[in-house]
DNA sequence: CTTAGGG
DNA sequence: CCCTAAG
């Protein structure tokens, strides 16, 4: 035979207290289940029928929660707890009550119905249910584990009301009985009265006390060797039977830490539904509370469904807030499911393909060569961020769209390394990029817009095979990234990133369209792919550029081609440099009004001319 | 912040 | 490339 324990939300004694109306709420869902809970002692017939408890079992369970409530019963009333004690104890009677309400509203409503089809009255209605309950209690003790696993969260529905609540196989389901039972256990289990009228709250103390733990995840519970052992919680699910399993684990873990909590029990289902992580952090919090209090720790996972309460103050604080917390100080395995914020995966995610990694190791001080790549992306005016990387992305595409140039690029790239970071830089920015789809898009246009002329790619990519040797030689000096200790105490990263000839051709572009000075234009438009690039870089690449083009067109001959050391900047390029350092000098401002229509129109035609 | 210029 | 001054 084996005593269960089952709180029975039936009675309806106690909802005259709660004022709630069980009959109607109660059915329809299980959140307005807000009834008192009785505890009744039921002994479980082989057949599974439950016959109330006679005195005599009652005084051998009374030991039994005696006992246990010795060692931690102190712990449940005493209020030795600390927040969560005090609490409790303060409120717990009138917050219960209240509480009471709410949970009730939830949850009950499923329990009530249940419990009215398994178990009319207290009592009697057990015997009469006993069949379903007799499953329900097999489940119970066995399916509680099912429970657990699949998720109580889903529906705390209490509502599971069968039989449990007296021990069955050594089980003893709480979330069964009736707040009348539940008091009686609670009598029993503390010595004491109650008119605490919230079931979870009883339930959870009468665990604790049963299990001497403050960790009250489930109602359930496993009696052995006169000891009790939670039964997990968890699951959620979908079976029905798993469903009244479920509830009860809810049920119990609504119970957790927080008294004043206890009206979370309905509130807690929505809540769990709309925000398991919140629950679960919450939930979390409890358990931590309770930890801290009895320190008392087991290793079951405490799944918690969150209070009105909480996720009031969730919403208040910030559900995030708490969830870290949480997770810091308790680690259950849930938690890392739950808790983690959806925010906070994801942008793992997208950053840690891209550029995230490295960022993040340059924040650690990791190893130096990541930190160049971030010390590039720093470098990268534009706080807009998202329009350079919306560049980049655009431009990249664009290269594939249009083949030679990217093709080129890529081999090179890939030759020399240096390139490598580039696209690095580029994908990460293209990851960041993705927030920002509309400009993105808007961006991508405009590009292939103001793109190069195919013309001028193909050269570039004539002039970058060519160019290659060189850049090999310098770019695999230039990869490097020397971090340099600065005065400030900062260190600078100092990163020579040798001008490509494409990077070239772009600038010459850039400044044909935008005219010289307007870096920052240029930048946008034609660099938006080389994060590396700042506008500053620009210029100073132009200033190197005009001088170089002076120089040539004095010695007349490239010099470039010819010296390996020195960039191998193709004549044509030069010598579109000298005509544009010309117009610009000469009508700058004329430039800088039309921009691009204007400008591209006369200096494609230019550009063209020369390189054609 | 962007430019311009010097180092 | 970096740094700084200036708009």
């Amino acid at each position: 035979m084996e005593m269960l324990v089952g709180i029975e939300d039936n009675d309806e004694g106690k909802l005259e207290e709660s004022g709630i109306d069980r009959s109607s709420s109660a059915l329809s869902s299980p959140k307005q289940i807000a009834n008192p809970v009785v505890y009744k002692l039921v002994r479980v017939e082989g057949d599974g029928r439950l016959v109330p408890a006679t005195d005599d079992e009652l005084i051998e369970v009374e030991d039994f929660l005696e006992f246990d409530q010795i060692e931690m019963g102190f712990d449940a009333d005493t209020g030795l707890h600390e927040g969560c004690s005090s609490i409790e104890r303060s409120s717990s009677e009138k917050l219960q009550l209240e509480c009471l309400e709410d949970t009730a509203e939830a949850d009950q409503g499923k329990l009530n119905a249940r419990l009215q089809e398994i178990i009319p009255s207290s009592a009697p209605s057990l015997n009469n249910s006993h069949s379903d309950q007799s499953q329900n209690i097999g489940g119970c003790s066995r399916p509680s584990e099912g429970q657990m696993e699949s998720g109580s969260s889903t529906s705390a529905v209490y509502s599971t009301l069968k039989p449990d609540f007296s021990m069955i196989k050594g089980e003893i389901c709480l979330d069964k009985l009736s707040i009348r039972e539940l008091h009686e256990l609670f009598k029993v289990t503390f010595g004491r009265e109650t008119t605490v009228k919230d079931k979870q709250w009883l339930k959870r103390r009468i665990a604790m006390s049963l299990t001497n733990s403050c960790n009250v995840a489930a109602t359930t519970f496993i009696v052995k060797d006169n000891k009790l052992v939670k039964k997990c919680e968890e699951g959620s699910d979908g079976n029905v039977d798993a469903v009244l399993f479920k509830d009860i684990a809810a049920g119990e873990e609504d119970i957790n830490c927080k008294d004043s909590s206890c009206a979370e029990g309905t509130g807690n289902e929505d809540n769990q539904v709309v925000s398991g992580k919140t629950l679960r952090s919450h939930e979390v919090e409890h358990d931590l509370c309770w930890e801290n209090r009895q320190i008392e720790q087991r290793a079951a996972k405490r799944i918690r469904k969150p209070t009105r309460r909480y996720i009031e103050e969730l919403s208040e604080s910030e559900s995030r807030d708490h969830n870290p917390r949480l997770l810091s100080s308790n680690r259950s395995m849930e938690l890392e499911h739950v808790s983690p914020n959806p925010y906070n995966g994801p942008t793992k995610n997208d950053f840690s393909e891209g550029r995230t990694p490295v960022t993040r190791f340059d924040s650690l001080g990791g190893s130096s060569i990541y930190i160049p790549c971030v010390s590039r992306i720093r470098r990268c005016r534009p706080r807009k961020n998202i329009m350079p990387l919306m560049n980049d992305m655009m431009s990249s595409q664009k290269f594939r769209q249009s083949g030679g140039m990217v093709e080129v690029a890529n081999s090179s790239n890939k030759v020399f390394g240096e390139h490598d970071s580039q696209e690095d830089e580029g994908r990460d920015e293209v990851l960041k990029s993705r927030s920002l789809p509309a400009k993105f898009q808007q961006r991508f246009t405009f590009e292939q817009k103001d793109e190069q002329s195919p013309t001028l790619d193909r050269i570039e990519l004539r002039q970058e095979s060519r160019l290659r040797k060189a850049d090999l030689s310098s770019n695999s000096s230039d990869d490097n990234i020397v971090t340099v200790p600065t005065s400030k105490g900062g260190m600078r990263r100092k990163h020579h990133r040798a001008w490509t000839l494409a990077e070239v051709v772009k600038l010459v572009e850039g400044v044909s369209r935008c005219g010289a000075g307007r870096w920052s234009e240029i930048k946008r438009l034609s660099f938006a792919s080389y994060s590396y690039r700042t506008s500053v870089d620009l210029k100073d690449k132009w200033r190197n550029l005009l001088k170089a083009s002076s120089a040539q067109a004095a010695s007349d001959e490239g010099m470039n081609s010819r010296k390996h050391g020195t960039v191998p900047i193709p004549e044509p390029i030069l010598v579109r440099v000298r005509e544009l350092a010309g117009k610009n000098s000469q009508v700058p401002a004329s430039f800088s009004s039309s921009k691009l229509t204007a400008c591209t129109g006369v200096a494609d035609d230019d550009d063209r001319s020369e390189y054609l």
